[in-house]
DNA sequence: ATTTTTTGACTGAACGTTCGGTCAAAATTA
DNA sequence: TAATTTTGACCGAACGTTCAGTCAAAAAAT
């Protein structure tokens, strides 16, 4: 018998497992993931190299864990439920907003998947986390762009997806100087 | 007295030259920096590993003369004189489309260098020569929306800065299904 | 005392880089 | 022209280093 509760147990096995995400995610974002090694990671964790084996059985599934657990929780981010009518133009910026904030606050998280799905290994072994994630995305926006009034709605929504996707990208070059907000002002203002 | 020209022997690597750039660039790009390997490149560039290294002095110098040719050829081909007014909803729509023309013509060239700059130490490397294009893309666009009415022409000229990146990055993640005349029509609705 | 967690020295494979040797082709010689 | 010399592009085995992953033993927990 353990000398620990399992409950016991399994809250710290939790936040360890944690601790490693956490310095996992910061040195996969700044090196890359080919760039990156156990070592590193376990010295930014304040941990020896071999106890990340006790947790992630490989490094490859640790960055595995590292991108489900990422989506998984921007999922649950935009899922909350919105306070307010839909559909209207204020819903809309807000739900933008909403989108910059999930952005900002994950931004390591949003550069290392950046990086990953640019390359083809990578972005197959993704792909159904992706696209779970990008149906969440789709059930917050797809309907938008459907009742509003336009020419082309699809064709619409690919271009508001490339405004953002292309902003994430433009905020992690210069995330200081970036003036994002005329900038939202100019998306609701084309796009709401 | 040398056996061979001094002018054949410079063509002749020339050549081989770009053999090893047309290589490395195919390599770096599906793999990343990191996950490439020089016999991976020598491979396929169809030579002996140890021929890299009397053309270039390492693997590092490699990848920074692929990016700044990539980058000087990007800007060559951007200033290329254009060919009517400017200044026209027309002038704005044809350059749209160079964009576009030039970003698939080096498809893996700016999958490469995506990669590269979210990376900071790698981004830090390559900083002179992106701002050299940087400037070389502002005097094609910059005075477009200065000219053009709008509320706030900076913050509309770095939202169609970003339309550019998403645009390029979405191209980049599906490549044929992509519904890009439309998308490129309703930027034009939008922009021009 | 017993069980679990943590450590870091260690291993072998893989990597970037080096280097002595080979060879086709150009220059020289006769 | 035919034989000889000279060149440097090219090859790939070998070297030292780095790294993911292992494991025996120490530390910690109760």
């Amino acid at each position: 018998m353990s000398p620990r509760t399992s409950t016991q147990l399994q809250a710290l096995r939790e936040e360890r497992s944690m601790q490693i995400l956490r310095a996992a995610l910061k040195v996969f974002a700044n090196q890359g993931y080919n760039g990156s090694t156990i070592e590193m990671i376990a010295r930014e964790a304040g941990v020896a190299k071999g106890l990340l084996y006790s947790y992630f059985e490989s490094k490859e599934k640790l960055l595995e864990s590292l991108i489900t657990y990422g989506l998984e929780k921007a999922s649950a981010f935009l899922t909350e439920p919105p306070d307010g009518p839909q559909h209207t133009k204020e819903a809309f910026a807000a739900n933008l907003r909403k989108m910059v904030q999930l952005f900002r606050e994950e931004q390591d998280f949003w550069r290392l998947y950046s990086m990953l799905i640019l390359q083809p290994k990578m972005a197959e072994k993704f792909k159904a986390d992706a696209m779970s994630f990008l149906e969440t995305y789709m059930s917050v926006y797809g309907s938008y762009f459907q009742q509003k009034q336009s020419k082309n709605p699809m064709a619409e929504a690919m271009l508001f997806g490339a405004v953002l996707d292309g902003l994430m990208f433009d905020l992690i070059l210069s995330p200081d100087e970036y003036p994002l907000e005329e900038v939202l002002d100019m998306i609701i203002e084309k796009f709401a």
